[in-house]
DNA sequence: CCACAAACTTGAACCAGTCAAGAATTGCAC
DNA sequence: GTGCAATTCTTGACTGGTTCAAGTTTGTGG
C-alpha cells in the first residue's frame, strides 16, 4: 500500500519529520489554494480530528521556512498560504470580497525585478498584486441600468 | 498669514473637515515617509500635545479613502503610510530591519498591469513589493571574511 | 451667533498570531 | 522489536495592533 502521498514525499525530502498533522496540513494546502489559516485547520481537523491551531500554525511556520508553502498576505486580510512555490506567478485580490486568483506575470519570468534599485539594496524577489474585482462582485455592485 | 499649510489646502480640497489633527496627520506622514502608525502618533503628539490614537486611526481611514495619503502593509509588518500617491511607484522591503524604500518601475507606468486576466478580474492597481537586504543589513549580516 | 453634523476622547473589546511548559511521537540505532 | 533522544504536539495564557461604541467637543454654513 502506497501511503506515500505526495505530500510525505515532499516533507522527507525537505528533511522534515513525517506526522500526520505535518501530511494533514500540506495536503490542505494543496487542496485549497489561498486558505488561510482558519480554514486550513478545519480542512485538517476535518481530517485528523482534534488538532491544536499551534500545531498548524508551527507547521505553517516550518513548511514556509523550507519553501514547500509560501505565504500571502494582502494588506486587510489574514494570512493565506499556497502550495505553488517556485513558480513565479503573482495574485489578484478583490477588493470586494478578498478572494485571490493565481495570475502569471506579462513580463515573463522575474518580472520587474530589474528595478532602478536605486537605495542600494539587494532584491531577491518581486511580490506582485493585482487589485481589482472579481467577476462575482462585478456583477453585484453594477445594479446600474 | 498664510496659515494655510499645503496640508490644509489638501484637506479642504478634498472636501474634508480642516481640523489640528488632521492637519497634523497629514503634515507628519509628508515628513515621515513609510512611518508606522505609532510613529505618527509620536510625531503628531510632539506637535499638538495630547491626541488620541484612536483619532489618527480615525485620520489615517479618512485620508487613505480620499486619497490622500497610501496605505501599505507589508507581511509580517505593521500598516505605514506615504504621502506620495498618483504617482505609480513601489518599494522596497529589507527583511532583515524591515526599513522601506520608494522605487520606480523600470517598465515605466502601470507597471505589469497587462497581466493575463485569466480569470475575468477588473483590475485597476498593481502593488509591487521587491524583499531584499538593505545596505545597512547586508553589511552587518556578512562578516565572513 | 446658532444649530447641526462631523470629528475627537475615553475606555474597552477583538482577533490573529505568539510564547512557554509539559506530554506525546517520531526516527534511528541496536 | 526495543529503547533513547530530539523533535513535535497540546494546553493555556498572553500580546499588540486595530477596531467598536457611547458621549462630548469642535468646525462649518446659515
Amino acid at each position: 500500500m502506497s501511503t506515500t502521498s505526495g505530500s510525505e514525499q515532499l516533507l522527507r525530502s525537505a528533511q522534515l519529520r513525517v506526522t500526520r498533522p505535518r501530511v494533514a496540513v500540506l495536503d490542505a494546502v494543496h487542496d485549497h489554494p489561498h486558505a488561510d489559516t482558519e480554514q486550513i485547520i478545519s480542512s485538517v481537523r476535518a481530517r485528523l480530528g482534534d488538532v491544536s491551531h499551534q500545531a498548524v500554525y508551527d507547521v505553517l511556520k516550518a513548511l514556509t521556512l523550507n519553501g514547500l508553502v509560501r505565504r500571502i498576505q494582502p494588506s486587510s486580510s489574514v494570512a493565506r498560504y499556497e502550495a505553488r512555490v517556485g513558480d513565479n506567478h503573482h495574485h489578484v485580490v478583490c477588493r470586494g470580497c478578498g478572494s485571490i486568483a493565481d495570475v502569471d506575470c506579462a513580463v515573463g519570468e522575474t518580472p520587474c525585478l530589474t528595478a532602478t534599485e536605486d537605495h542600494g539594496f539587494t532584491i531577491d524577489e518581486a511580490e506582485v498584486i493585482y487589485w481589482g474585482t472579481c467577476p462575482g462582485c462585478a456583477a453585484s455592485s453594477a445594479p446600474d441600468s
